[in-house]
DNA sequence: ACCCAGGCGCATG
DNA sequence: CATGCGCATGGG
């Protein structure tokens, strides 16, 4: 099947979702941390991370990269890996403010192609965070690539080995002007989609 | 008592 | 380049 006619079908079936999971007041900076934190786990994990994250007035590029980490740790236990996860955090927090006055809108004045280099050159941070950051906080138009997506494309379309094919695959296929609808809110809704998708039905 | 989840970094062959 | 492993909690 092709991937407009999966887009439809799914659309179909799940309607719109336009998307970035709402826990606090989904600021920039609490969606990138959900997309760190979000690594290989599930979102109602996270959701507990965050929401403590919040209640401790932890949910700042400042608070993060000064706060000790034990309480740091702590505080998003659930998400897993919560050492690690610290450290990501820390990292990420402290090169905002360093380079970008810890606002995430200078960083993202960048382009898209240096902004995915930058992020994706920091401990923590590999090519689906990057690009959840940017797609979903960012709003810039590229295509998020998870395992429910490289599950739905290998069950109805094609299978791939790298990360990298997946995403060509779905950016040449849904060129801007498919349906009328912007880059950035197509990638948005599909990969929402293929989410809804995979929670949805256990696998297979 | 297993199995897995919206990954990533690092060590090996 | 491509596997394999550790990281860790919480829900089925």
């Amino acid at each position: 099947m092709n991937l407009v006619k999966l887009f439809n079908q799914l659309r179909k079936q799940y309607g719109s979702q336009s998307w970035w999971p709402v826990v606090g007041h989904n600021s920039l900076f609490e969606i990138s941390i959900g997309a760190i934190l979000t690594q290989n786990t599930t979102w109602t994990n996270v959701e507990k991370a965050i929401k403590c994250l919040l209640d401790a007035d932890l949910m700042s590029p400042q608070a993060i990269s000064t706060c000790a980490s034990g309480k740091l740790q702590k505080c998003i236990r659930s998400s897993g890996y919560y050492k690690q996860k610290t450290k990501k955090l820390k990292i990420f927090s402290k090169w905002l403010i360093k380079k970008y006055k810890g606002n995430l809108r200078f960083f993202l004045k960048k382009s898209l192609t240096t902004a995915r280099e930058e992020l994706l050159s920091l401990w923590g941070i590999g090519p689906e965070t990057a690009d959840s950051i940017l797609l979903y906080a960012g709003k810039k138009p590229i295509f998020v690539i998870d395992a429910y997506t490289k599950r739905l494309c290998k069950k109805y379309c094609v299978e791939f080995k790298t990360y990298n094919e997946y995403q060509q695959f779905f950016e040449t296929n849904l060129r801007a002007g498919v349906l009328g609808w912007t880059k950035t809110k197509l990638y948005n809704e599909f990969h929402a989609l293929i989410v809804r998708w995979g929670k949805g039905r256990g696998y297979n």
